[in-house]
DNA sequence: ACCTGTTTTTGACTATTGTCAAAAGATGTC
DNA sequence: GACATCTTTTGACAATAGTCAAAAACAGGT
């Protein structure tokens, strides 16, 4: 719990009211390895805070995983989509590792934002936050070799090479696993 | 400056207070097919409201020009990143035709969002609707042929299509034009 | 209808990457 | 230490898409 609110407090100040109130509203959950935090078709209640552990968001294409997106300590995750408009989600949220993880449902958030006017900037702020990384992830992905992609995600994020292994990898920079393989016994 | 409000409606609720602000807060402005709205290296501090025309965003890599994103009428533009961060832009927001365009300054903006609490959320579910729609750009952009691509493209956003010159389309699905002219062809 | 400049199409060739299949290397457990 | 399982590497071949260059189609203006 500390490290979440340490993490919105990073974003914006918090009046101990507004602290005591979030140390309501969310639940710790520990989950193990592999296990699916969100799953395709299903509507998606809650965000989640991210303690410990890490995790992929993919989706299937003509019977292909496509991983597009990861996500580590610190991190709030959920089916973005799916949470904000609760239509089914289109994507699966598997853990990668054994997580600590810190839960809100969806109807807390919304009673949270009609109490507090000061957790609507926060949630603004935090979704600034969220799509600049989106973006930076996006620029730079399109028309480069498999070679070139791999070095911009080792200077980008470095932390992803260390921890994740070379299939997610791959699927992540959209190209197959043997040409991961080659593209890092060139270098 | 009709447009305007009724899109900020269709988001939320507005009292006539905040609609008079708003009117004082934006200015019209209107330029000329091929003109730069915003410029990499510059730091980007107007938010535009797109009444009439459209637009591409593009950035360099490699001294390549790849466009990826379309704006057109009733789509709120900037470079977000820039607009934010009050960071150089690394993209560059070129008109594809003549435009009427309805502009809002970062000081502005920030004086309506502490001054009206409303203005907080309406700026939130503004950015939920910009992320949805960039999310559903980039899933399925992925592991796909050329022609996949463009009969994806095709569904999902035909107006692009039908307005936008082939060379642009093509940048903007990450392939060379005569791919994309022979991938047309052959339907 | 004609000229001019721009956009789109076509052709030939090359390079990169995907696919399938098998081998090699790690990791964990008994 | 040996076995089973999972991950990574290597090899051979086919298919897809990029590049360069030239031709054709289209649009706007006179």
């Amino acid at each position: 719990m500390e490290r979440l609110l340490q993490q919105l407090k990073d974003i914006h100040h918090l009046s101990t009211e507004i602290q005591q109130q979030l140390q309501e509203c969310f639940t710790k959950t520990v989950l193990p390895k592999g296990e699916f935090l969100i799953t395709e078709g299903k509507v998606c209640r809650h965000l989640y805070f991210l303690e410990q552990g890490c995790l992929r968001g993919f989706y299937n294409l003509d019977g292909k995983e496509i991983t597009h997106w990861f996500g580590f300590e610190n991190d709030f995750v959920t089916s973005f989509h799916s949470f904000i408009t609760q239509e089914p989600a289109v994507e699966n949220i598997q853990l990668l590792e054994g997580c600590i993880l810190w839960a809100i449902s969806k109807e807390s958030l919304a009673t949270l934002l009609n109490t507090y006017h000061e957790a609507e900037r926060l949630v603004r702020i935090a979704y600034e936050k969220y799509y600049i990384r989106l973006e930076e992830r996006y620029v730079n992905a399109q028309f480069r070799t498999a070679t070139e992609l791999y070095e911009n995600l080792l200077q980008r994020a470095p932390h992803i090479i260390e921890r994740i292994s070379l299939g997610y990898i791959a699927s992540y920079l959209g190209m197959s696993q043997e040409t991961l393989s080659r593209v890092r016994s060139r270098l």
